[in-house]
DNA sequence: TATGAGATCAACT
DNA sequence: GTTGATCTCATAC
């Protein structure tokens, strides 16, 4: 995934759905989250605590209101422009966090409602499938039980790292 | 290394 | 007036 020329491999989302209550939809249709009731394949963006943006794809079906929110990002491309913008050196922490992520690629409010497969953003397939993991989701209030969190396994990108995968557990 | 509090604003009640 | 899908810095081990 690219954002005006800057980006990398998406490494963990988290998914959210109007039918449960950590979801900004779940209240219903607002001015701010408009966006996700409208046609998937666009980005919802909003500032959160004040101070960071976070960014959603919205999902299929239209009307569901439901969306992904981008957690994590492996670095690939324009290194130096996120570092520049973080004022970090580290690749890990360029992106991990989905306010890390925004700041990173210079995402803000002015983003929301753009449509993915247009220029500035760029969409990108895997050339196959990756392994993924699935885990209780982080940083909610509400909600909090549902094991909505995806990530690559075994990524060091991750903003936090996903529980021992089930097959070692004790 | 681990835990705690502050920063800061848009939208909701 | 309160809350929040967060991050960073400071202080305490």
């Amino acid at each position: 995934m690219l954002f005006d020329g800057v980006g990398g491999l998406i490494v963990e989302v988290e998914a959210y759905h109007h039918t449960e209550p950590a979801a900004h939809s779940y209240r219903g249709e607002t001015a701010r989250n408009a966006v996700m009731f409208g046609p998937a394949g666009y980005v919802y963006v909003y500032r959160s605590y004040g101070i960071h943006w976070c960014l959603n794809f919205v999902c299929e079906p239209k009307g569901s209101a439901s969306a992904v929110l981008i957690r994590a990002l492996e670095p690939i491309e324009g290194l130096p422009v996120m570092r520049r913008r973080r004022g970090v050196q580290e690749e890990r922490l360029l992106c991990s966090g989905p306010g890390r992520l925004c700041e990173a690629l210079g995402i803000t409010v002015a983003q929301n409602g753009l449509a993915l497969d247009r220029p500035p953003f760029a969409l990108f397939a895997r050339p196959e499938p990756v392994e993924v993991v699935a885990g209780i989701r982080i940083g909610l209030t509400k909600a909090v039980d549902l094991p909505w969190r995806y990530g690559l396994k075994g990524s060091r990108f991750l903003s936090k790292p996903f529980p021992a995968v089930p097959t070692t557990a004790a």
